[in-house]
RNA sequence: GCCCGAGUGGCGGAACGGUAGACGCAGGGGACUCAAAAUCCUCCGCCGCAAGGCGUGCGAGUUCGACUCUCGCCUCGGGCACCA
């Protein structure tokens, strides 16, 4: 007997695809657009669980929006510049291009038979020339508009590599590969004015109605607004040019618990003292001694430096304040100084209580009043408190309502002003790295900084290159630097360093919609295609990629690459989970840990040797521990259909979803049992019994709109339990004819179609289903078939369910009381007496209280 | 350290503030088979013979009614600006 033969079936129905062009996006004035992107992949060389997931989601929401009418733009590339691509021709030889290259083409050979419906016709990569030389054009004209600039910037420094380290490059503070203590070092760098933009990409977020609330929440945290107020102490014995010292505080109403003043190791009076009194100098290098990372900062012991000069307190100037140099102030953030007041923050009292600082309270809670001992009293800035020293507004306000009439106090008295600030810093897209994007400026010595001509776009990249030793391989190229001044004509050197990979993926949205063209982008089309309608890919991409793409999308309006319209890029966001596997280990040497693929593992046992495993609760797959499961091994063994079964059942998709081998297995079993009730239609009796066809009708059209509701609220395991129950239906519709059943077939391969499309395809021809079921359009459900003539209704006595009821659906509340009094259950426990209060909601629930 | 999430049977999960556990996996019992696989039937939150009681990470609260709302914890995960 036939069975359901994956390996045969979805070659055939890729290939009938591929000849109707099935997915080619079609510019078409006529029809109503989608744009349905997944981020695109970074090229390691194997696609993993994690893309098959992302991917197939998307596919489902492509196909399914084919299926509503649109005009659909599916498109892939890859993001191909970065930092892997150099290791690894630092560990193996070879050149990053070659290594990226081969890897794109073995990721598209692995993604292809998933039986996606993408528009391969667009695809591109960003470490093409063709690609990165429209990023320098863009480029030169934010330039041009002055949304890019240079200047000092902080950055890891390897001091035996001699080179710059990423923060991954940074572990407990060494360079990854010599071991030795980083530093922090300042370079001229570039950057894009994201901070001018603050305001505007903070109110915005109101508008993105179909993003997750947690990364709005998110984005707006990063953003980071703030009230505070900025004013000057005046020193005491500080050097020339010092008399001031600018702080800002968002907290101005703790001024008279302010107990000392602190800088940051890089504020320029730290820099001014180290360079006269050895300890500061000693103090600051070991401050220095520590990543650039905000965790590295953050989870660093708090320390800090007398400087034994003096601040005088703004509205009592015999009151002095230590002067301290602490680690933990940013010069990042505000003016780089602050003043502490240790009984409001725990931070700040860490300090104190370390440095036997003073501590003074200027408010208490008013249900318990105790003065601060070892934990801050930092309540809700929305919480009333007795202010005991406080010294604008009334005694027992809130910390907001403090914090504005300090302010106010304080700009009457001349002290300091309002201002309102933003954590969000300038994007620095300068790496010092070969594998990016070079940055299209040339450094002249008589015209200083010139910016590229466009028509010597692209500045590519040398290919005769060397990774043998640490360091830009641009610097040291012999002849690459070498170039003549656009200016002047005269000899000049090239800007060696190169883009942030975050710049690449900010705009490859807009370039897939006219990914040939001789400009960044084109007008119509991007008038078209934009925005992305939706857009999916993993939460990890919150705040940085997402927030880049925002702030890009603007200045590509600003610029005039972009519509009006597409300041918000992205319509819909969103976010799926992680793909999840146990791990397996068994002990080598001295207890270390030895961890085994899943398919080293059977029955708790290595297949080979017959060692028990340990079995650790699921994480993210990973190289490292193994528990990764190869997509190209589940689609040989299984087919796609299945992979993308199972990917895509039981999780909801924001969730992590754990693989199973069991569960693999499971998803094949059940395609097998969709196949053959399609290709034993034949057997059905010519015709069936009235009641069981109805029946089945029933069914179908119940799964139509359950299935529907499912895509459409992005829950695909509920869309899937759906038609798991529509097969069941199908399964048990004994008495129904081959017309209706065909019938129900055909609606389930239509359903289907977007989750398991070549199944979906051989189920509709089978069914005697005419042309392709991925150019049929979504079957509606008739609202009739949908509603039944009576209903259950649970009765709960007192909150707790005791018995239930059958009612007509229409039913009012008179004819539901009656009956709910004349149950026997309900009879039972009032014996006689009448109910306190009887709720009813009609064609819910019924709760009587006694 | 800071910001954001998530916790429901043996497992993945379902549930406009309204019958907790849809759908599936695993498991038990049975049919078919010389046997196995496949397939089919059936049981399946926990305690209890039963009546019944208890159950959505923990502790309070709001409500006729809380997985769902509020507050306080615990555990796990994501992000923290040079990983992508």
């Amino acid at each position: 007997m036939a069975r359901y033969d994956p390996a045969e079936i979805e070659p055939r129905w890729q290939a009938a695809w591929e000849a109707a062009g099935s997915f080619a996006a079609r510019h078409d004035p006529d029809r109503p657009k989608y744009y349905v992107l997944e981020m695109f992949p970074y090229p390691s060389g194997r696609i993993h669980m994690g893309h098959v997931r992302n991917y197939t989601m998307g596919d489902v929401v492509a196909r399914y929006r084919m299926a509503r009418g649109h005009a659909v733009l599916h498109p892939m590339g890859w993001d191909a510049f970065g930092l892997p691509a150099e290791n690894a021709a630092m560990e193996r030889g070879g050149h990053p291009a070659e290594w990226t290259y081969a890897n794109i083409a073995d990721m598209r050979d692995q993604m292809k038979p998933l039986g996606l419906s993408i528009d391969w016709s667009r695809e591109f990569a960003t470490c093409d020339p063709e690609y990165y030389g429209q990023q320098q054009a863009m480029f030169l004209d934010f330039l041009e508009a002055g949304l890019a600039y240079r200047k000092a910037a902080t950055v890891n420094w390897d001091p035996v590599e001699m080179t710059v380290l990423a923060n991954e490059q940074v572990v407990d503070g060494k360079g990854w590969r010599s071991g030795a203590e980083v530093e922090r070092r300042e370079l001229t760098q570039w950057f894009l004015r994201i901070s001018d933009m603050s305001e505007e990409l903070l109110e915005a977020l109101d508008g993105l109605e179909n993003w997750p609330d947690k990364v709005r929440t998110m984005q707006k945290n990063w953003i980071g607004k703030s009230r505070g107020l900025q004013f000057a102490f005046s020193t005491v014995g500080a050097p020339e040019g010092f008399d001031r010292l600018e702080v800002y505080s968002t907290r101005p109403d703790t001024l008279w618990g302010a107990t000392f003043a602190a800088i940051s190791p890089d504020h320029p009076l730290a820099r001014h003292l180290e360079r006269h009194d050895p300890a500061v100098a000693a103090f600051t290098a070991e401050c220095r001694r520590t990543g650039t990372s905000e965790a590295a900062l953050e989870t660093a012991e708090k320390v800090g430096l007398d400087t034994g000069l003096r601040v005088r307190h703004p509205f009592d100037e015999a009151r002095e304040l230590p002067l301290w140099i602490a680690n933990f102030i940013l010069m990042d953030y505000g003016t780089g100084a602050i003043f502490g007041c240790p009984a409001h923050d725990q931070r700040d009292l860490d300090f104190a209580r370390k440095y036997d600082l003073d501590v003074i309270d200027v408010f208490e809670s008013l249900k318990e009043p105790a003065p601060v001992a070892d934990i801050a009293f930092v309540p809700p800035k929305t919480e009333p408190v007795r202010y005991v020293r406080g010294f604008a507004g009334p005694e027992v306000q809130t910390g907001a309502e403090a914090v504005e009439a300090a302010i106010e106090f304080c700009e009457s008295r001349g002290v300091g002003q309002g201002v309102t600030r933003y954590r969000l810093r300038d994007w620095g897209i300068s790496r010092q790295r070969y594998w990016g994007c070079p940055i299209p400026v040339v450094h002249c010595p008589t015209c200083g900084v010139v910016p590229e001509k466009k028509e010597n776009l692209p500045v590519a990249l040398p290919m005769d290159v060397s990774f043998d030793q640490p360091g830009n391989p641009l610097e040291r190229h012999p002849a690459w630097r070498q170039t003549v001044c656009p200016k002047c004509g005269g000899a000049a050197t090239r800007e060696t360093d190169t883009m942030d990979t975050f710049v690449d993926s900010s705009w490859y949205f807009a370039r897939f919609t006219a990914p040939r063209a001789a400009t960044p982008t084109d007008p119509a089309e991007a008038d078209y295609w934009m925005n992305v309608d939706q857009y999916i890919g993993g939460v990890e991409h919150a705040i940085l990629h997402l927030l880049y793409s925002r702030f890009f999308a603007r200045a590509m309006v600003q610029t005039g690459h972009l519509p009006a319209k597409c300041r918000e890029p992205f319509a819909a966001l969103f976010t799926q989970g992680m793909v999840t596997h146990e791990i397996y280990q068994t002990r080598g040497d001295r207890g270390r840990p030895v961890y085994h693929l899943p398919e080293e593992v059977e029955n708790g046992r290595l297949k080979s040797g017959g060692a028990p495993v340990e079995v650790i609760p699921s994480a993210k797959m990973s190289k490292s521990k193994k528990n990764v499961v190869d997509p190209v091994n589940i689609v040989r063994d299984f087919g796609a259909d299945t992979a993308r079964w199972f990917i895509l059942s039981d999780s909801p998709p924001e969730r992590d979803v754990e693989w199973t081998a069991a569960g693999a297995e499971a998803a094949f079993r059940h395609l097998g049992r969709v196949w053959r009730l399609a290709a034993d239609l034949d057997a059905a009796p010519e015709s069936g019994n009235p009641e069981a066809d109805i029946s089945l009708r029933r069914a179908a059209h119940r799964a139509i709109r359950d299935v529907t509701d499912g895509i459409e609220g992005f829950a695909f395991n509920k869309a899937v339990a759906a038609l798991y129950t529509l097969t069941n239906a199908l399964r048990e519709a004994e008495g129904a004819g081959r017309g209706c059943r065909a019938e129900a077939v055909r609606i389930m391969a239509q359903l289907m179609a977007p989750m398991v499309p070549h199944l979906a395809e051989e189920a509709w021809q089978l069914a005697g289903g005419a042309g392709l079921v991925a150019a049929t359009s979504w079957p509606e459900a008739d609202p009739a078939l949908l509603t039944e003539a009576t209903v259950t209704l649970p009765i709960q006595i007192n909150g707790k369910r005791r018995s239930e009821i059958a009612v007509a659906r229409e039913a009012d509340r008179a004819a539901i009381e009656a009956a709910v009094m004349a149950d026997p259950a309900v009879q039972k426990v009032l014996a006689g007496a009448t109910p306190k209060k009887l709720i009813v909601v009609p064609g819910r629930i019924v709760n009587v209280v006694v």
